[in-house]
Order: C-alpha cells, then structure tokens, then sequence
RNA sequence: GCCAGGGUGGGGUAGUUGGUUAUCCUAGGGGACUGUGGAUCCCCCGACCCGGGUUCGAGUCUCGGCCCUGGCCCCA
C-alpha cells in the first residue's frame, strides 16, 4: 500500500472543520484591523530564500529542477515571498500596506511533536511604516489573535538594540555566537566562550541584560543610545494598549535581518517546540531589488496551535435526513430543495430501504428527520422528528422551516 | 544528520521458549426490517511495515531499510 510522504498529514471532516474554525477567527481578526489577504506561490525561485537566509538552508528544503532547468524551492516560509511580491507589485501601492497570509509552507526537516514538513503559517506583514505605532499594532494584532484561538500563552517582546550596544566591539562572527547562547538562555555556555574570549565581563553584563523585566534595569546597563526615546514610547504604547506581555532583551531570532523590535509567544501543551509566534521589525525588500523598506510582521505556527487547542470538536451546524418511501419521492425531492435553499445542511436518504432503517442512518448524523410518505405527499405536508425528544409533527413546509430555522439551540 | 522507544485488520489490542487455521473489542458492509431511529441477533469484510538472513518451521530471533512517537541539532 502506498503511503503518504513522510511528515505530511491526512486530515479528516471533523479536524478539518475544527481547523477552518480558527483559521476562520484569524482572518476575521486579521480583517478588523484592515489587514487584507495576498497569495503567492507555492514555489519561487531557490534564490529568493538563499538571498535571505544563506546557502545552508537548502538541506532543509524541497529543492527541485523544472523542466526548463530552473532551480526553485518549495516556499520554507512566507515573509520572503511576500517581500518579493511587494518589490515586483506592490511598491507604488499607498503605504502602509496591510497584509495577511495563510498558506502551507514545506521544510524538509525531522518531524516531532509540531512540525511536520508541510506545514501552515498564518502571517501578517505591515509594509512601509517605521514607527513605533506600526510596531506596536503588529503585537497587538498578535497578540489578539492568539487570544481567540482559545490557548494559554506567553508574549515576550524584545529589542535586538539592547544587545547589539553591549556586543558592538565584538567581531560579527562573536556577536552572533553570543546572540544564540542567549536566546537559548544557555549563560553557562556563553560564560565559558566570553572567558575563552577574554570577555569575562561582558557575559556578566550580558546575562543581566537577558534577565530584565523592566526598561530602567535595562538602561542602566546599556546606557543611553540613540533609539532609547523609540524604544520607550513602543513600550509604553503596549503599557497603555492593556495587553500582557513580558518584556525579554534576551530574545536574539536566528536571523541577521532583523533590526529592532523581536517578539515570540509560546504556548502550553507542545514539548519542545512550544513557540507557536515569532516575528520583528525587519528590512528584506533592499534584498530583493527593492528600496530599502521598513517592515515588521509575524508569522504563526497553525499546527501548533491546533496541538495546543487540544482535541476540541467544532460546532456542528443544523442539520435534517430527509427519508421517504416511493410515493413521496418527488415531494420530499422538493422539500429538501426547499431546506436547502434555507442554509440548512440537508442529506437526502440514499438507501431506498425502510423508513425504519433510513430513520435510523440519519440519527447518527442529524438532529432533525423529515418524513415523507404518500399521506405528506397527497396533503403536501412534511412530518418534522426531533430525534434528540422523539417528538413529531405533522406540519406545513413553511411552519416545518421555520421550526428548524428558527429553533436556536439546535 | 544523531539518540531513545515503537510498528499485528480502518482504530484499539492478545499472541508463552520459534510450532496447527493469529485472539478479542470496536468501526465498516449486508440481512432479519419498504411508515418510525442509535438497540438486539445473524452473517460478511479486514492485519503480522518492507526486504535479506538463521531455521524443518519466523508475528516472535537477526541485519538493513521505511514509517510513527518523543528528544538532540536546526528553527527562516
């Protein structure tokens, strides 16, 4: 038997429903803030990640040759599209613009608990504003998303400022090193690699920085700079804007494209891949033959929020069995035009067998059953069962809709 | 790429030291049953991940691969 690729997932009515649900709340909170949808496509050119992120990443996608000979990727993400389409079409748009993404993304990666090789991405971008409004409405649109996703999680916001001012006399390949022990919180590994640096002191500073939780702790260990006064009103527009959050200077991203604001969220439930946001304030679009654009954006790990939802079952909507014998054919062939053309999901008995059995195939799947035999037919009436009470009557078409419609709770 | 633990009908499982026709539950299909439902009874369908090796004989032992689960690395 074949299987399906390694990685990838079948998914069937009941999870699929349950994933349109929260993708269905993330576009609508996505759209009250004027954020609009683009698509790119699933496969660019190899270069357009390359640029971004360097050769070594080619291991880790679905690199392939068309038949023309041109080397393309499956998209591994989505910022770098999404950039790449602002440069081809979207730089004489009136700025800022606001867009949104939901798309499936493929890394050729081991698979574990949350990541799989193909895998969705719920992202934003807000292109060609460089305040710290803009930056701070993207955390708030975050933020308010992963709220109504219905999970527990952590915000941590940050700013690539406060250690780059304690890393500047470092060379850049040191920074680098020491941005990735403090993101992964590992002081004792950046101790020992300061020391053999002859940097004792700066790992000390280094680790204080990283364990702020407020602006003046921070300051006072890096001293004023230029954007100190940008950094304050960003944070002071979260204080006021009422969201939780908590500031961490210890957040590096892996990537060198980032120029100030970083922020990430983590979620409950997920093992070691428990970051289920992640995103900044960043400029590509120079990369990409573009003007140099202030942009800032996140991207969202939907799989993972799907694991750390939980096993919730979506709403089932109204819905009626229509069962008949052959007299009543055409009439109940009517009557579910008639459900239908209601917005009631409507499923006509397939089996031909006895009301009895049709009665009972429709109770596994509809809180409604209508019955039409030939007495229906003849006074063109349907008999309308609540198969939850067992309770039925013999009604109008028109009373019987507007019973199942009007019927709430159902 | 690395480590650990796994893989028996669609799902969940039993299978002793290697020994007859691989167990049970559930789901699915059919029937009893063409004007009243989820029940019941009967019947059916359906599996040892793949390949090599050891053996008279392999679900069981062994090697390799594939896949799953979790972790490392990486995380754009």
């Amino acid at each position: 038997m074949l299987q399906k690729p390694r990685g990838t997932r079948d998914f069937l009515p009941d999870e699929m429903e349950s994933r349109r649900e929260v993708e269905s709340t993330m576009r609508k909170v996505s759209a009250t803030w004027g954020y609009r949808e683009i698509c790119t496509p699933e496969f660019e050119e190899l270069d357009l990640f390359t640029v971004r992120s360097g050769e070594g990443i080619i291991q880790e996608m679905y690199v392939f040759e068309d038949k023309g000979g041109r080397k393309l990727a499956l998209r591994p993400e989505l910022t770098a599209p999404v950039l790449r389409m602002y440069v081809n079409e979207g730089k004489t748009l009136p700025k800022p613009l606001r867009w949104y993404y939901f798309a499936d993304c493929f890394r050729y990666e081991r698979p574990q608990k949350g990541r799989y090789r193909q895998f969705w991405q719920f992202g934003v971008e807000l292109i060609g504003a460089d305040t710290p409004f803009a930056e701070a409405e993207v955390i708030m649109l975050a933020h308010e998303i992963l709220s109504s996703c219905d999970i527990s999680f952590t915000l941590h916001v940050g700013h690539l400022s406060f250690m780059r001012i304690l890393l500047k006399e470092l060379d850049p390949a040191d920074q680098k090193r020491a941005r990735m022990f403090l993101d992964k919180r590992d002081t004792a590994g950046l101790e020992e690699y300061l020391s053999s640096r002859d940097q004792s002191s700066l790992s000390e500073r280094l680790i204080s920085l990283a364990g702020c939780r407020n602006l003046e702790e921070v300051f006072s260990i890096t001293g004023d700079f230029p954007e100190r006064g940008r950094i304050e009103e960003l944070f002071t527009i979260l204080d006021q804007s009422g969201i939780h959050y908590t500031l961490n200077p210890g957040i590096a991203r892996g990537l060198d494209y980032y120029t100030g604001m970083v922020f990430e969220a983590f979620a409950e439930n997920l093992g070691a891949e428990n970051q289920v946001l992640g995103g900044g304030t960043y400029r590509l679009a120079h990369l990409f033959g573009g003007e140099d654009t202030p942009s800032c954006g996140f991207a969202i790990g939907f799989d993972r929020i799907m694991v750390a939802r939980g096993e919730k079952p979506a709403e089932v909507g109204k819905s009626v069995g229509v069962a008949c014998t052959g007299e009543g054919r055409s009439w109940a062939l009517h009557v579910a035009r008639k459900f239908r053309e209601a917005g009631i999901r409507t499923l006509f008995d397939l089996t031909g067998k006895s009301i009895g059995q049709q009665l009972s195939g429709i109770s596994r799947f509809a809180v409604y059953a209508v019955i039409i035999g030939s007495r229906e037919q003849e006074t063109r009436t349907v008999t309308l069962k609540d198969l939850h009470s067992g309770v039925q009557k013999t009604l109008s078409l028109q009373d019987a809709l507007s019973e199942v419609c009007g019927d709430d709770t159902r």
